[in-house]
DNA sequence: GTCTATAATTCGATAGAC
DNA sequence: GTCTATCGAATTATAGAC
C-alpha cells in the first residue's frame, strides 16, 4: 500500500528540478483526467500512458503500481480559508464560493469524488480527507466537538452533493447553475447548518 | 444494450408464477448486494451466481450479459407522495421523511449511485432516472418549468448528498444522525428550495 | 434446466535489452 | 531512462454434454 501522506502539494518546492519531472506531471495530469471520466476500474494503465504520450512501463517504474499512481494522483489538500476572521452571517456565502473556486480548479476533487464513490476502497480515501482535513476546521470555528462532526457532516452532504449531480452525475439543470445561483441557494443553508441551533 | 425500461416495478402482478422466478429473484438480490457493495466492475457474475448459490452461467441465461443483469437488478420507480394534498409548510419534512424511507428499504438506490458515480454509462442512467421520474414530479408542483427544474436540481443535490455521505461514503457524523435529525436539519432547507422566491 | 470446459480479451506487473 | 516482449491471472461470454 503506498504512503499518500508523502505526497502533499502538486508543487513542492524543494529539490531542483530533475528531468523527468515533466514525464511525472504529464501522467498525473492524465491519469486525473482518467480516473475522473472513467472511474477506477476503467482507467487503464494503458490508457493513461497513451494520453501522457508515454509507455504504459514508465508508469510502474514511477509509480509502483496503480494504486499508487492513484493515490499520487489524488492526493490533496482542502485549503479551507480562515472563517473566524469573516462577519458571522458572510461565513456560508464564502464557504461554497470558496468551495466552487476549488472543485473548478482542476479535475482532482472530481476524480477523487467519482472513484471514491465507485469502490469500498475509494470511500475510506474520502473518509480520511473529511477526518483529518474537514473535521479539524470545523473544530476551530464550533467549540462543541460533537456538535462540530454534525456540523461538518450536514454541510459536507449538501456540497459534495452539488458536486454530485453538477461534475459526476451532470443533471442538465444542475449544470446549468451559474455560479452567483449556487452562492445564492446553497449560501444560507450551509450558514445555517453551521451557525443555527441544534433542532 | 438491454432495454430498462422493459423492467418496470419489482412485483409484476402478471403472468403466474413460474418455477424459475425464485432463482430469477434470489440472482437480483445478490446482485444489488454485491452492486451496492461493490460497484459495477468488482462486482463479478461469478460472485453473485456464489451468493446466490446458483452456476454463473444461469445468470447468462436469464440476463443474457452482465450489462442486462445491472439494469434489471436496478429498474427502480421513485414512488413520490402527492404533495399537492399537503398543507403548504409541510412539504418538506415529508418529502426527507419519505425519501428516508424508501432508501433505507431496499439496497437498489445505494447500488445505483455507486455504480451511477462510478461510471459514465452508470450517470446516464441516473440522469434516466431524474429527467422521467423526478422532473416531471417537480413540474406538477412547480408551475414555471424552467423554476421547476432548478428546484428539482437543488433538492436533488441536498439529498442525493445525504445519502452519499450517509450510505455510501459512511463518513460516521453522517451515519450517527437519527431519522429524526436529518428531517429536522434538512426539513427546512428542501422546504426552502422548493417554495422560497428564486433569489 | 443445469453444469463443465473453454474461447477470447484484457489487464497489471515483470524481465531484460539497449 | 526508455522500450519490447511477455507472463500470469482474471474476466465475460459461448458451446455443448447430460
Amino acid at each position: 500500500m503506498p504512503d499518500s501522506t508523502s505526497e502533499t502539494s502538486p508543487s513542492a518546492p524543494a529539490a531542483p528540478a530533475r528531468r523527468s519531472d515533466s514525464t511525472r506531471a504529464a501522467i498525473l495530469d492524465a491519469a486525473r483526467e482518467r480516473f475522473a471520466a472513467d472511474g477506477y476500474e476503467r482507467a487503464t494503465i494503458r490508457a493513461i500512458a497513451r494520453d501522457a504520450k508515454i509507455d504504459p512501463s514508465m508508469v510502474m517504474r514511477y509509480f509502483g503500481s496503480k494504486d499508487g499512481l492513484f493515490a499520487a494522483a489524488v492526493a490533496v489538500d482542502i485549503r479551507l480559508p480562515d472563517l473566524s476572521a469573516l462577519p458571522r452571517h458572510e461565513v456560508g456565502h464564502t464557504l461554497v464560493a470558496h468551495f466552487l473556486d476549488h472543485w473548478e480548479e482542476n479535475e482532482v476533487l472530481t476524480a477523487l469524488l467519482r472513484v471514491g464513490a465507485g469502490s469500498q476502497a475509494g470511500a475510506e480515501r474520502m473518509q480520511g480527507v473529511f477526518r483529518d482535513q474537514v473535521l479539524p476546521a470545523a473544530r476551530r470555528v464550533c467549540p462543541d466537538p460533537e456538535q462540530a462532526a454534525t456540523r461538518a457532516a450536514l454541510i459536507a452532504a449538501q456540497l459534495l452533493g452539488l458536486s454530485l449531480t453538477r461534475y459526476v452525475l451532470r443533471f442538465p439543470p444542475a449544470v446549468a447553475l451559474t455560479r452567483q445561483e449556487i452562492v445564492a441557494w446553497l449560501g444560507p443553508t450551509v450558514q445555517r447548518y453551521l451557525t443555527a441551533p441544534h433542532p
